[in-house]
DNA sequence: TCCAACATGTAATTTGTTACATGATTGA
DNA sequence: TCAATCATGTAACAAATTACATGTTGGA
């Protein structure tokens, strides 16, 4: 379970589950999400199988903490699986698979309503990327080329998510120039605010090349 | 459980369960995926809801096919979830889990490994998804402009795949230009191989902007 | 004769979500 | 006094994976 593997990397230094519940809603919820509800018992059997241990500790206010450390056996869990394969994903990516049957519809207002929606979204996430790396840059004047080896590779994932999500808005605006570009010759399905929508420049920097068909570069 | 809903839009034509499993792989595969062990369950607890009906009809070769097909409320579900709210995905992508990490490693050789394996991983799936879109274009010659409803909005969710992958590229080039300019001031972790690695020209066809900070457009 | 593709399923297990349960402390 | 944050968990359910079980047909 990778799960386990990420509460492993996460217990660098030792911490709470709900310090780690945390955590993945901060630092790591651009690759990972969990519930305290799953987090919880998934600490408990990575105690059990030797990767971590724990102590009670007072808390400020509330109950006690339990905190867990990572123990010899746990680190060595982790490097096996950092050496190891990179792990894929068997992506289950709804929305597109609503935008793919859309077309039993046959409302192109529909559909542009969703890509309107989803490039609203994709900006949003964009933009709180950019906050977070240009926080970064400030208070590290190392940034990028001598960070240490730790914030370095946050920030190697960090520009993960900028790339896709840039890319995932510049699909949005070609998508819906497509789909205008339609609703122009056929009148079926037709959006009245199509052409009014104040907010729908492609963003120029991001081209990857001639639209529609960026895919012969041969 | 948008499961359900993905086979309903599936069987806008009349399908068996291996039928469909066989789609997934196919024409699903880059939004969705299921294995046949989960897609029978489905389709017999959909049945008793109402959305499908089947009947049994001889195999040219093995067993009696089920073939089910979409009653009218089955119709009716499938529009409500269309003309919902577009679903978001807890994303969880373990690769970026175990770059986040790496750098508990100090090991920059490994690092390199992985951003290698990715980017070798990215261009095959990208170079699927193209021949896909190529073989689109020759054979309806209403490519792109005046497809029909249907295969337009799969050609829409095929070009997400496209940005996401030719994004994904770019971003291993990009982190790997970082990591070699790392590796030429401290030599710790040093990979032997980087710099006669023959593969490493960045795709100038789609560089954001300015590197390493495409964030900064203001 | 053996393997691949066709065809359908069940069982066991793992993983993830939602709802429930409890209780302390701090600030508005 | 009320809500938010701190803090830990259990239970029920839903979703997904892996392993098991069975049997046919056609081609190498």
């Amino acid at each position: 379970m990778s799960l386990e593997h990420v509460l492993l990397g996460l217990l660098e230094r030792p911490a709470s589950g709900y310090d780690l519940g945390r955590e993945f809603e901060e630092t790591a919820a651009h690759f990972w999400s969990a519930h305290l509800s799953q987090i919880y018992p998934t600490l408990g059997r990575m105690e059990e199988k030797g990767w971590l241990t724990s102590h009670a500790e007072p808390s400020d206010r509330g109950p006690d903490r339990k905190v867990y450390s990572r123990t010899s056996d746990g680190r060595r869990e982790l490097e096996r699986w950092l050496r190891g394969e990179p792990e894929g994903h068997a992506s289950r990516v709804a929305y597109l698979g609503q935008l793919f049957f859309l077309g039993q519809l046959d409302d192109l207002a529909e559909t542009r309503r969703m890509l309107v929606e989803l490039r609203e979204r994709f900006r949003e996430r964009l933009a709180a990327l950019e906050e977070i790396e240009r926080g970064w840059a400030a208070e590290d004047d190392r940034f990028p080329d001598a960070l240490p080896s730790g914030p370095f590779h946050h920030l190697l994932t960090l520009r993960a998510g900028l790339w896709v999500h840039r890319a995932r808005v510049a699909w949005c605006d070609e998508a819906l120039e497509l789909l205008d570009r339609r609703a122009d010759r056929g009148p079926r399905g037709r959006d009245p605010d199509a052409a009014t929508d104040p907010d729908d420049a492609p963003d120029p920097d991001f081209a990857p090349e001639t639209n529609p068909t960026p895919g012969e570069r041969s």
